[in-house]
DNA sequence: TCCAATGATTGTGT
DNA sequence: ACACAATCATTGGA
């Protein structure tokens, strides 16, 4: 910096102890021929350069000459134009930037999330599409929702605060910055043009904060998300009723315990869960029962005999059997060869494991078939040690607990009926 | 506190 | 897409 009055003094212009501006200013032609101007400039250059150096009076009192000068607007405007062409435009290149696609995924998920954007409906709706999402619509969860949204809230109002603060502490300096350029470009070349390059700065110096505040707002809400809507954190017994409704049917099917699409969502209703929960709980059902029947089989018993009181019952009004069981009756050609008889069943049973097929076309029949050989096997004697061998049976050249299921060795019907003796092979059908 | 039961998820096979 | 099997994570009773 103190090389410049140097510049100035090799250059012969500006001198210490140079008349005042305002010997210059009465000095009217001084400015009129090309030499005067040319001083006239130099001895406004010094002024700038040497400011700081005078005394506060002096230099306000130089200050004030300088800012009434009437070559200070054209001076400024040259030098103004001079920085625009050298630095601002190197910056200049380098300010345009396209929308920072981070920050628009943050602000896409924010809304999304509900913490940004309208006030009202947005965390519910978020909420609900996330446990649609992962498959949770029940009644009872709707205290989760409540919960999960307060909590929601709760972030949300904090990120509005802290953006609100931002953006106030952001205001407030870029006037703040704005102001001291103005000032000061009364005594130095800041061009308007300037000052909104530093106000776009100070913009892009915020908002990189406030994307630090949306990525960890974004954090908040995913942890949350993931605490509140992870299933398996949040599970719930089924109640009883909805128990009794599943394992209805899964005893009076379980010749074939795969419900069609319309009987899974008819059981959804009845048990107030999902179609997804109705699929799950028979995976789970077939699976732990083929693991284990034996452990099975008291309940399969008692499902049996009530299946089959309410079988007779109806059977006696002439009616058909309102049950869960009932979706699939849909089916002729099935129910037509069901129909016939439970040894017709049976034998087709043994002989073709696509029988099964029919099964679940004429369920009505084949809910009636289980429910009969169910309760056959409890009135003849049934015996938990004998059912325990059973299912490994001699009988069961197709009963392979083991093998894959009721697909393709589709019997455990008939291992459900423990009270056939070894070599008794189908005497359950003769009903 | 332990442990069986149970609803849900994940990985794999068809 | 669905079923199965293994597994996880939670619940609820002893």
């Amino acid at each position: 910096m103190d090389e410049q009055p140097r510049l100035m003094h090799s250059h012969g212009v500006g001198m210490a102890g140079h008349p005042g501006l305002a010997q210059h200013m009465q000095d009217g032609t001084a400015g009129t021929d090309g030499e005067g101007r040319k001083q006239d400039i130099g001895d406004i250059l010094q002024q700038i350069m040497t400011i700081t150096d005078q005394s506060l009076d002096e230099a306000q009192a130089r200050k004030h000459a300088l800012n009434c000068h009437r070559m200070k607007p054209a001076l400024f405007n040259v030098l103004c134009e001079i920085k625009e062409k050298t630095v601002l435009s190197i910056r200049g290149a380098q300010e345009e930037e396209p929308p920072d696609p981070q920050l628009m995924r943050l602000d896409n998920m924010l809304l999304a999330e509900g913490v940004a954007g309208p006030e009202k409906g947005g965390g519910s709706a978020a909420a609900a599409a996330a446990a649609a999402a992962t498959g949770g619509v029940g009644a009872d969860n709707s205290a989760e929702h409540s919960d999960y949204r307060a909590k929601l809230s709760q972030i949300r109002q904090i990120y509005h605060t802290e953006l609100e603060k931002y953006e106030q502490a952001c205001n407030e300096f870029t006037t703040h910055v704005m102001n001291l350029l103005r000032e000061q470009s009364r005594t130095r070349p800041i061009s308007p043009k300037e000052i909104e390059r530093m106000v776009n700065i100070i913009h892009r110096k915020f908002s990189s904060i406030q994307m630090q505040l949306k990525q960890s707002t974004c954090e908040a809400v995913m942890i949350l998300r993931s605490r509140f809507l992870d299933a398996r954190r949040k599970r719930r017994n089924f109640n009883k009723q909805a128990t009794e409704v599943l394992n209805e049917y899964f005893y009076s099917h379980l010749s074939n315990p795969y419900p069609s699409e319309e009987a899974k969502e008819e059981l959804a209703k009845k048990c107030a869960i999902t179609v997804s929960q109705v699929s799950n709980w028979f995976g789970n059902k077939r699976i732990r029962y083929k693991k284990n029947i034996s452990k099975f089989q008291e309940e399969a018993n008692m499902y049996a005999a009530r299946t089959a009181v309410n079988a007779t019952s109806v059977s006696a009004h002439g009616s058909q059997a309102n049950s869960p069981s009932t979706p699939n009756s849909a089916g002729s050609a099935g129910s037509f060869n069901m129909s016939n008889s439970g040894d017709l069943f049976m034998s087709v049973q043994s002989l073709n494991g696509d029988s099964y097929q029919g099964g679940q076309v004429g369920a009505n029949i084949q809910s009636q078939v289980d429910t009969l050989r169910h309760v056959i096997s409890q009135t003849g004697g049934y015996s938990d040690s004998l059912a325990a061998s059973q299912m490994y049976s001699p009988q069961g050249i197709n009963v392979r607990p083991t093998n894959g299921g009721w697909q393709d060795a589709p019997t455990p019907s008939s291992v459900t009926s423990p009270t056939e003796g070894p070599g008794s092979v189908h005497s359950d059908t003769s009903n």
